[in-house]
DNA sequence: GCCGATTTGTCCGTATGTATC
DNA sequence: CGATACATACGGACAAATCGG
């Protein structure tokens, strides 16, 4: 819960456009009205703005304002863009999921799994695999590759709930950035074992990179998605350094 | 050319991460040492380091450091993430690009791409289909929906080159905002007319609406890739709203 | 075309809070 | 406990872009 004054002006701003406060295209209050209002600095203001910035609801012109671009969407199956456990997701859709965990094992980075995990060869890792059913249909198959040391006390009994919650809650350990990257790919005879891929021949495949708050690499998943429900939104923008925000 | 302090800084700090002069894992130096280094203010640096969590190369822990989690990755055929035009991307990744316009017509919108692009229901468009090859292949089979009252004198004959820098030196008008959306979807008879898709028979389905500086949506594209080609790149972060940076 | 008011962009300096070691 | 580190917040100054008269 925080309570941090920019988060505020951030949320209170987002649910006036949520709620069609501002027609789309047009300005919202400027700056100057917006510091009158919640009574901060102007960094403060324009530190909420930049959230909404990135976030795709506002743009900003340098003498003109800050103008809503937001438009409702048709609410999705399975929607990321976040870093969100699947428990999250799917409560999030109202669907009803469930989790298997199929395969539970001690291995060790070979130089395959090195190079594409950035593990180091020989890293000592529990490699889990995990069925995830959306309203019982088995729509994802999971591996996960956690190193061993960051995970005192792993069970495959932890695992078929949200080892996200487990890390977090009772480790305390705090989930900080991911890096993740998003291809299609062939399905294997593994993935027509477990899921029902129905007539597609290929999945939409997440692989992801996890850094604890020590900054050391502690996972690497590679999630495969039935492609029907698969659907990843993003909001790139300009900036000077040249990257998206 | 930019010639902001904060981007002068990230960009110092980006290629001395990139050339290895601070270990994986390892600190940064602090925000004072910086501050002396390159005679700025403390705003200034946290907005260069603010950049560079952002995208990935590190990670800040109040009370240690910024921590370095640069890992070089392989590089991809075709690598996204940013608002970067096909030719740029091809340009970068050193493969030979050419376009081919194979529809070029004028429409309004009807109901069912209203709902998908986001126009008002009878805005008058044009309709450009094109074909990218890579290496002399046909990979991309790209779907653009314009504003007619954006777009005063397009052609044919430009939109076979970079219809982004048409807009951009030639129009004066500035790209900011790009809300993405990816999907996997069936390959239409239509994509198989065009595209080689070998034994896939799906496609990577990029979906894109794309806001001018006027805020006003001018742009709704569709780009159907050959799954082999296709590779996404993204890096989430936990903030204090909630949202990803 | 110019001028001035408004608005956002950049940069500076300072103070205080909080986490880490 | 103190020193160091990043996080939050305040305030002010000037630049650059926009728009109306």
């Amino acid at each position: 819960m925080p309570r941090q004054k920019y988060t505020e002006i951030y949320r209170a701003l987002k649910d006036r456009i949520e709620a069609g406060a501002y027609p789309v295209g047009q300005l919202l209050p400027s700056e100057n009205t917006l510091i009158a209002e919640f009574d901060c600095s102007r960094n403060t203001v324009r530190r909420a703005v930049a959230g909404l910035v990135r976030d795709g609801y506002v743009q900003t012109r340098q003498g003109w304002g800050v103008c809503n671009i937001f438009q409702p969407i048709e609410p999705s199956a399975y929607t990321m863009g976040t870093i969100e456990s699947f428990a999250e997701t799917s409560r999030r859709t109202g669907q009803h999921s469930a989790t298997r965990v199929v395969g539970f094992s001690l291995c060790t980075a070979g130089e395959e799994l090195a190079r594409r995990s950035g593990f180091a060869v020989g890293t000592e890792l529990f490699y889990i695999q995990r069925i995830h059913d959306l309203d019982g249909v088995p729509r994802i198959f999971n591996h996960n590759y956690f190193r061993r040391d960051c995970m005192p006390g792993l069970t495959a009994r932890i695992a078929a709930g949200s080892i996200y919650r487990y890390l977090e809650e009772e480790q305390g350990m705090s989930i900080v950035t991911s890096k993740r990257t998003i291809t299609v790919e062939r399905a294997t005879e593994e993935d027509r074992k477990w899921l029902e891929l129905g007539e597609y021949n290929c999945l939409a495949v997440l692989s992801s990179q996890t850094y604890n708050s020590d900054g050391i690499l502690f996972e690497y998943t590679q999630s495969r998605h039935y492609p029907g429900i698969f659907r990843f939104q993003d909001n790139a923008v300009r900036t000077p350094e040249g990257r998206r925000a």
